[in-house]
DNA sequence: AAACATTTGTCCGTATGTATA
DNA sequence: ATATACATACGGACAAATGTT
């Protein structure tokens, strides 16, 4: 019985990533609330697993920034706030900015090709008014152009802080926020300064691309 | 009995917290060298402790990028390569020129003069051929500086950063990395830039003072 | 003030999985 | 291919610490 090629090696996943991957989810989508405290134990016996692996996801996620522990007491949700959105996007926007400057000198012309795609997808998804998949298509769209840049730092942090941002949206918005049609358009700028190799105006209009939409956000939450 | 105000209070510190911050440390002075081969039994042992501290310890550090588990097989302190550097100052560049940018915009004087006193340390311990000392003022002026951005997203990936690059000098020159005068000008530059609120200037100067470092740095490697 | 209830922290035994002979 | 040795993953019980009644 041939087997399919490229059939994904069966990756053996641990009960503490599974934990870790479903708390999350359920903290980036809001499923557990702001400052909702949690108990192992019943976290262990609703994921069917002990607490070992509860306790070990639990201490990756209060490393990320996502719960708190407090010794003895008790372990919580981070709470997060509004103001959290001028810290958040300022840093993401100077880490893809850098990840623009980077990926500008050594991208080839087939992952343009592939980012144009992507962006022509984003659109798409705005004209339809499905703000989920324009999400996702402009999230796929800056990892690529991290991951193009090559830099495990810069990857490991930017994958942090998406998720970070991800919860802002869903915590304050209760849905994911609708993409402007202007972000098209930046994203094909960027596609231009990559062609022509001009990595500054790479990393400014990357800038731009992230911080037009913090201010919009910010309005759009005060009111 | 008056009970001094400012005592720490007794932080209760962990096995666990014991153990991480240890094992970081033999990491990052590379007492446990790139590569090396750890077990968790063989470290409980070491340290006093049972298995489980140290593996929550061992998983901490992973997701900090310092170790390497493989599932089943084993568990090794990562590896580095010298090209890391080129990874690792420009992304501390740009977070801290952010540091510095936000920080610029609400410095008061008495930081300023606070920045000053570290710097003229730092001018001192270089003129001595202190090396480690210099290390410590240096890196005392710029976390200052990003304390003072009160940005946590931006001090956990700043602290992050900092452990990794420690790291990198003491396992390539296996010696604190000699600190230059150019060096103690720049910051007398930045703080110039922060009395005139000039945040751009402040921004430039700072990633100045990171990049520059790195070329000095990546010459002396390459020998 | 002291004992209690709750929750986290630690220990160690066992099961499971991987690589090698 | 099978067996064996080794290290990790998980589970459950116990200990310690905190805040409260």
């Amino acid at each position: 019985m041939p087997i399919p090629s490229n059939y994904a090696k069966p990756i053996r996943t641990s009960a503490k990533d599974r934990a870790f991957s479903q708390l999350q989810r359920w903290i980036t989508d809001g499923t557990l609330e702001p400052g909702e405290k949690l108990t192992d134990a019943e976290l262990a016996e609703a994921l069917g697993v002990s607490r070992t692996p509860i306790r070990e996801a639990l201490q990756l996620l209060e490393m990320q920034g996502l719960v708190e522990m407090h010794p003895g007491v008790d372990t919580r949700v981070k709470k997060i706030e509004k103001n959290d959105i001028l810290k958040l996007y300022p840093t993401m926007a100077v880490l893809h900015g850098l990840a623009a400057e980077a990926a500008a000198t050594i991208i080839i012309s087939e992952q343009i090709e592939q980012l144009a795609a992507i962006n022509m997808q984003f659109a798409k998804a705005i004209e339809a008014g499905q703000p989920y998949q324009a999400m996702e298509a402009d999230e796929l769209f800056h990892n690529m152009i991290v991951d193009i840049a090559n830099n495990s730092y810069l990857s490991s942090f930017s994958a942090s802080l998406q998720i970070h941002i991800r919860r802002f949206k869903y915590v304050f918005l209760k849905r994911p926020v609708n993409a402007t049609e202007a972000s098209v358009q930046e994203h094909a700028d960027m596609l231009a300064a990559f062609e022509r190799r001009d990595h500054e105006a790479a990393a400014a209009i990357m800038k731009q691309n992230l911080l037009r939409p913090m201010n919009e956000l910010y309005e759009t939450i005060e009111l």
